[in-house]
DNA sequence: CGCGCCACTGAGCAAGCGCTTAGGGCCCGT
DNA sequence: ACGGGCCCTAAGCGCTTGCTCAGTGGCGCG
């Protein structure tokens, strides 16, 4: 990805939701899901935050939900898009894993508003919409066990349970978006950095 | 703790609430809070789970946010409570953050169901009931981070960033919350043992 | 026995919820 | 000029929500 792409991406998140109305509603309704929740967040304040009467929302999305269903849905295939390009990079396990990690959890700090949503709001998805989501995030799971695996097969990691331990990494890394505030004191990139030595020593990499 | 206070506790951790029926709608919140979220559990609901009618709630309970509050307070005393033990044991830093951290996780795993209602809905408290709980919580921060800086100065551990090393540990514990099922293959006692080698490699201790 | 007490219920209120509907303005090709 | 399609709004429907209140049943005590 170069810088301008980059640039472009940070500007708006939402870029490839058209049209404009409804890249406005996604974008309020994160926001909005970020602060309140899910259940506490009214369609009313949705469109009201993207310029809109309420009824407006209806016209671009059938239900609350599939507002949800959407944030989720192109927040969790970012997500799982990182993860491969980091599992997919050349390099050893602890380049791959270290570069994983880095830009996992610094994707969590900096999409902050985004990451709490999609982590922390999944319970309220309907019952295939949830499966869905789901199957992104076994991907991502799998991934991330992989290139732990290999480490621990190779000997530059000392892992005795390797899908508890990938667990435990991918837990620490999402729940960033818990914690994680623009106002702190740390940015996304400190986050990452930290967080990538952090996960190799619990991995055992380099003695 | 002995043995039969231990099982006294776990057959009942709301023991300490009187009478029957305002621990039987503890009981009956924690459960709904922890399955829906605290917003979209009904009063009707949680008297309904309890055995009695709607308007009983209001005996016991203010509103629905007092309910949530008392929860919180209860499930967070006791966190600092094992915060507390651990990093008042004798014994050096690694043994006091193996146990801290062991001890931590365990509860969050073992009380899965309290823990991520105390860990995941907090912004439902009105603004004083918040700070009030936030106080506890940097309590609980204030002593880990102690044990870690004792290491730290001790030269038993290396960490560059004891604030954001504590941070990543609390963390990594209160998330087990999130994911911890009982139906799972992993034991709250081994949840515990493993989080603590984690966190022993992720200071630096001697191996 | 009879009286007061109080945990509890049945019924229901005002408010707010997700969502629908009828209709209006604007831009398009012809 | 004008008809059709697309966005959008004002109004409001049916329902659920948190919470209230008058009344009831059963228990302890004199």
């Amino acid at each position: 990805m170069g810088a301008a792409e980059q640039a472009a991406e940070e500007r708006d998140e939402w870029a490839g939701v058209t049209p404009d109305a409804a890249r406005r509603l996604v974008s309020a309704a994160v926001r909005a899901f970020a602060e309140r929740g899910y259940h506490a967040t009214t369609t009313r304040d949705i469109a009201g935050r993207a310029g809109m009467s309420p009824a407006a929302l209806y016209i671009h999305y059938k239900t609350k939900e599939e507002l949800l269903y959407r944030i989720s849905g192109i927040g969790h295939e970012k997500a799982l898009r990182i993860m491969e390009a980091a599992a997919g990079a050349e390099g050893g396990p602890t380049e791959r894993l270290r570069d994983a990690v880095r830009t996992f959890a610094r994707w969590h700090a900096e999409h902050h508003t985004t990451a709490r949503v999609i982590q922390y709001e999944l319970q309220a998805l309907g019952a295939e919409h949830y499966a869905e989501i789901a199957g992104l995030r076994r991907r991502t799971d799998r991934l991330l066990r992989q290139i732990i695996q290999d480490g621990t097969d190779s000997g530059e990691f000392s892992v005795d349970d390797v899908p508890g331990t990938t667990l435990a990494v991918l837990s620490l890394c999402v729940d960033v978006a818990r914690w994680f505030s623009a106002e702190g004191p740390r940015t996304p990139d400190e986050v990452g950095a930290r967080y990538a030595d952090l996960v190799l020593r619990m991995v055992g990499a380099r003695p």
